[in-house]
RNA sequence: GGAGAGGUGGCCGAGUGGUUGAAGGCGCUCCCCUGCUAAGGGAGUAUGGGCAGAAACCCAUCGAGGGUUCGAAUCCCUCCCUCUCCGCCA
């Protein structure tokens, strides 16, 4: 969420701000609401404080003996005029704050303009990309039976998978890799969180209110969401926490399922594990000062970089655009591994600082000082990486002609071995 | 799932209808005292909002939401959560 402050400071501004994300703000509306939650709360406060002083003179007059039945006349309709006009304060006080919570963060001025993914900036390039001296075959040709799609759509339907055997151990073993060294190497804390979480975790992170259709809705008797990335829970390790400024920055990693309707992709991406219902990722977050956040997002690109390196992985990094800018960040950074199956580049990492939106929401707070008030922390995440898609890549990257994949070196420890067959 | 007990500031904890935003303690901040250490004395110390900030003033907040009342931390209802015992279970 935006600051209201600031909101009613400059709403002109940030209407402009917001274009550059391709975002229509409806000033008129925001001027209706705030002008009417403006003279509605003076006026429910002016009521509110003739009813407090009445009641406390009714209070002592009972106590000395006098007789308070005048002074109960006195208060007369009060209540009444006061149910009335705070009923229609909250109304608008809720109208406002909804108004509010669809309204996309700001982009940082180093965010480049554009309207699509077209116009990233590409930031670097790692790597070399392999040549060939066969076709190069997708992941779904290189696993074979591995992948199992077959038994998945019986399963659950389209958009899942089964992993068998090795390759299904490779995937393990890439979790273990990248949480071995974000711990060990980038100063990580590993969590162990929910992958089902209540309306208040995912509206602090913002997949609430405004994207629910593209969430997995779980029944019950509250309502309640399967997390669409591990950013959801981890940040909210610090929703209604006042910190203390020598806990920053903090520092999580955690292993989670993700869970995505992916309901606007009908008919994209539809082989392999490109984009599924369900799929694995090792996360990032930082809770960091205020002035350390845009030092802690070039870090925590870096760690996600990392693995990619180490597994010797072509990549490159792109900032993204005002327009591709998702819903929370000010200013993200992609991480994208070169697919000869596919000849082209595919994201596996997304790196954002959200600045103070998500903590805004999340009431995420610390202290500067004992005796100073309490500031919004910042909030970062990125994957570190995305597991299913780091998976295919090895795979594509590092196929042979006779069909068997030969490992990254990082890997063999894990795995055991140097070549996969399938 | 059954029975019971609870949810109050950073923490512990008092408070069953009236100047209670909340006693007392711990912690923390500042000051004084003390030749180190230990200890002592004093003052201050919730969050958000009206309102960019400061002062003053005002409003809200005692798990959440409703209700009763001139007035609710306190009484009533619903929900959420925690703990104890029993049952069940990996």
């Amino acid at each position: 969420m935006l600051d209201p402050r600031r909101f009613r400071q400059d709403p002109e501004a940030i209407a402009e701000a917001l274009k550059l994300r391709g975002f229509e703000l409806d000033l008129a509306t925001y001027h209706d609401l705030e002008d009417a939650r403006h003279k509605l709360q003076t006026d429910v406060e002016t009521l509110q404080h003739e009813r407090n002083v009445k009641s406390k003179h009714i209070g002592v007059a009972k106590q000395r003996g006098e007789d308070i039945e005048p002074l109960v006349a006195e208060v007369g309709d009060l209540g009444a005029r006061l149910d009335e006009l705070s009923g229609e304060f909250h109304r608008v006080q809720e109208e406002l704050h909804d108004f509010l919570l669809h309204i996309p963060n700001l982009p940082d001025a180093s965010v480049p303009p554009g309207e699509s993914e077209e116009e990233n900036e590409e930031l670097r390039v790692w790597g070399d990309r392999p040549v060939f001296d066969f076709e190069p075959r997708d992941h779904v040709e290189i696993a074979g039976t591995s992948l199992d799609f077959e038994a998945s759509v019986r399963i659950s339907g389209s958009r899942f998978s089964v992993l068998k055997g090795e390759l299904a151990k490779l995937h393990r073993c890439l979790i273990q890799f990248m949480l071995d060294v974000h711990i060990a190497e980038h100063g990580y804390e590993e969590l162990y969180v929910p992958f089902i979480v209540n309306r208040e975790t995912m509206t602090a992170t913002g997949q609430l209110p405004k994207f629910e259709d593209d969430m997995f809705f779980v029944r019950g008797e509250i309502d309640r969401f399967l997390i669409p990335t591990a950013e959801v829970p981890i940040t909210n390790m610090v929703r209604d926490q006042i910190l203390d400024a020598s806990e920053l920055p903090i520092r999580y990693v955690s292993h989670t399922p993700c869970f995505r309707r992916e309901s606007g992709s009908h008919g994209k991406d539809t082989r392999g594990l490109i984009r599924v219902h369900q799929f694995e990722k090792v996360e990032l977050v930082q809770i960091t000062h205020p002035d350390a956040s845009w030092e802690a997002l070039e870090a925590l690109t870096n760690h996600a970089e990392t693995i990619l390196r180490r597994l010797d992985l072509p990549y490159r990094a792109v900032v993204l655009c005002g327009g591709d800018l998702g819903f929370a960040a000010a200013k993200t950074i992609d991480l994208e591994v070169w697919l000869p199956g596919f000849n082209r580049y595919r994201e596996v990492s997304s790196c954002s600082n959200f600045v103070d939106f998500q903590a805004r929401r999340a009431q995420a707070r610390f202290r500067p000082n004992p005796t100073a008030r309490t500031e919004f922390v910042h909030t970062l995440n990125g994957s570190g990486l995305a597991i299913g898609r780091t998976l295919l890549a090895i795979l594509e990257n590092n196929q042979q002609e006779d069909g068997t994949v030969r490992l990254p070196e990082a890997l063999v420890p894990y795995m055991g071995v140097e070549v996969l067959r399938f």
